[in-house]
DNA sequence: AAATGAACCGAAAAGGCTTTCTGAAAGCTA
DNA sequence: TAGCTTTCAGAAAGCCTTTTCGGTTCATTT
């Protein structure tokens, strides 16, 4: 969460940040409902329009009292500079597109809230757009973005599989978020799934276990098998085999619960089963509990994704994978920001996930 | 979900629906890298730049074959009105702000995806800002998407509760979705919880169910006591008692745990529990099968807020009350349309929510 | 053939702001 | 006092589009 940095708007005094309600009222004298430009400021401090834009701005060739007098003239008309002239004479709206293909998916939230925050602190605003996953809808919002002049773009995805590329052609930077662009041209940021996988193990084996099965979810996400690669190779690396495959499926908790069934009945020997997902560790912890197993005394369990309400709630509070998805978007802003201002970087950036520690994973004792 | 428009850039013709990625090339000729004006396409097609704009605009003072002309020359430099200086003309921006304070929570999404969808199939276009629940930065959001001269602005809340006006005298109008304003002159457009609360002991009710106890969450939220006052409404119109108090608490799983056990040792005849969320009511349904008690064969469990990873998950699947957030959201987005087109309204107004049947209600046979 | 009207096109202004350039006044040196 | 530099203010151009209004062309009417 960043500060709230002085706004262009603020002309150098503190605004009064007690008063919660605005002051809106157009001041005493002009009645016009039509929000004060700047030629009613230059009239009442009296000076041309030229010399009122130079005083709010700061630049130098004003004298300091003129410069007092114009202040308060836009401070009494509450004068707030309008951004769509701004824009169109800078050739910079100061604004983005943030186009997310789900916004019901809780993965685009946190990005979303990152990259908002991140522009947010800026005199960046954002324009949302969901397309619902639909191409069509996509291409729809991406031109009416362009014809609101927006400075650059971020694709927010549901799912870490490669999407297609908006293209190369756009007049206007774009990063990707979440899931990476199909052309590697782009700049897409990602989190590190591979490695969440291999962390996931290595705190496994920090709590001395051994005998670790993996269950997870859909087979047709890239991202479980990006998790399980990784989680394989932490194992291979200690020198250690896995309880079996790795099992696909669905990430849902009846999923978790009808492997783990499955997985008790052959090999009764588990002692770690590291999760695709929170709801699928739901699912496993619950028929562990009904088998008589305890969690983490006999097994230790641990999701993917952090999700508080699955992680926190479950008995005992769910160990997870946190893929800092708010840094993803932030990160995204930040790159995005970049290369509006020309620095330009292409290809997939990853970023570390981290392992959160609750009840459900505790040392072998 | 709204079907998309012909927008004012289509010029009449079928836009490729089927090209995934846009056709953004500079076109042959002109090299330049800014996007094309209008003046490039008056230029190009020979005309002047009023014709130009006629031409596009479908005004009729423009002969077929001069339009032709324009078209053409407007789809070889993908041209696309710049909306900025549109926008300064015709004194609307056609966009509008959707000030959150609380994007983490769950319950603005569903809100904002409806108002995105309601305004997304328009021409309008929406300005995303989240003030983190502080004040402080709900203003600065203010000023901001004032100084880029938002048409209006839709103020999503967290909680039921009354909140802040952010006052009478803003230049646009504001419709408050969720969280009503605690000014009556203000529009707000909240869920009904009253009957919401009369409607879910209705359905139970309709199961044959007659000793029904209601467990809910934290007493400080008006939605707690909306709901209880419906339910506890529903009770004594069918000349029933409840059993015990309506139990506040937590909107937690811990709390559904706890006070059934309670509820069980107190009163082991109930025959149904309303939860005032699903993660209440996925605790008491866990302590309700550890006890032996089967759902919903010996009693009944209805949820709020029917959020599926929890109604879904559950065993059996957990019946609930939607609040119908989306259609909040569509509503507020209408209602602000109205305003910006002149039709204010004012008040508090409530929508109804609706019982989505699942296998934790059933009759008793 | 001249006048009338319709159809079409373009010049110009407006919208609010920033920036450059010009000009005036003041201050300084010699 | 003449000539110089500095400092500050304002006029005007420009950003891109829409709209009004005046002007041109061409066909029609008498």
């Amino acid at each position: 969460m960043s500060s709230i940095p002085p706004s262009a708007t603020d002309f150098g005094v503190a605004p009064k940040l007690l008063a919660y309600r605005l002051p809106m009222t157009p001041a005493a004298g002009s009645a016009r409902s039509h929000p004060a430009t700047l030629s009613d400021v230059a009239r009442l401090a009296g000076v041309s329009v030229a010399t009122a834009s130079k005083a709010l701005n700061g630049r130098s060739q004003v004298r300091a009292e003129t410069r007092r007098r114009v202040i308060e003239a836009a401070e009494r008309l509450s004068f707030r500079p309008n951004q769509l002239a701004r824009g169109l004479l800078v050739g910079r709206s100061g604004t983005v597109g943030l186009l997310t293909s789900d916004l019901e998916g809780r993965f685009s939230i946190p990005i979303l809230m990152g990259a908002e925050d991140a522009f947010g602190a800026g005199e960046v605003a954002v324009f949302l757009c969901d397309a619902r996953g639909d191409a069509i809808r996509e291409q729809h919002h991406v031109r009416a973005l362009l014809g609101r002049r927006v400075d650059g773009l971020i694709v927010v995805g549901s799912r870490t599989d490669p999407r297609p590329s908006l293209g190369r052609e756009l007049p206007v930077p774009v990063v990707y978020a979440y899931a990476p662009s199909d052309d590697p041209q782009d700049l897409s940021i990602v989190p590190d799934n591979v490695d969440a996988g291999r962390i996931a193990v290595e705190h496994l084996l920090a709590c001395g276990r051994t005998r670790i099965a993996h269950i997870t979810g859909d087979p047709g996400y890239a991202a479980a098998h990006d998790r399980a690669e990784g989680a394989a190779a932490a194992l291979a690396d200690a020198g250690l085999a896995p309880v079996g495959e790795a099992r696909f499926g669905a990430w849902s908790e009846g999923w978790g619960r009808a492997a783990t069934a499955l997985l008790l009945d052959r090999h009764p020997e588990v002692d770690a089963v590291l999760c695709g997902s929170d709801q699928i560790a739901r699912g496993v912890m619950d028929v562990l509990r009904e088998r008589g197993h305890r969690v983490p005394e006999d097994v230790a369990v641990m999701g993917f994704d952090d999700w508080q309400v699955l992680t926190a709630a479950s008995r005992p509070p769910l160990t997870s994978v946190d893929m800092n998805l708010e840094q993803v978007g932030r990160a995204a802003a930040q790159a995005l920001s970049g290369a509006i201002g020309g620095a330009r970087r292409s290809g997939v950036e990853s970023l570390r996930c981290r392992v959160v520690i609750r009840g459900s994973t505790a040392p072998l004792s």
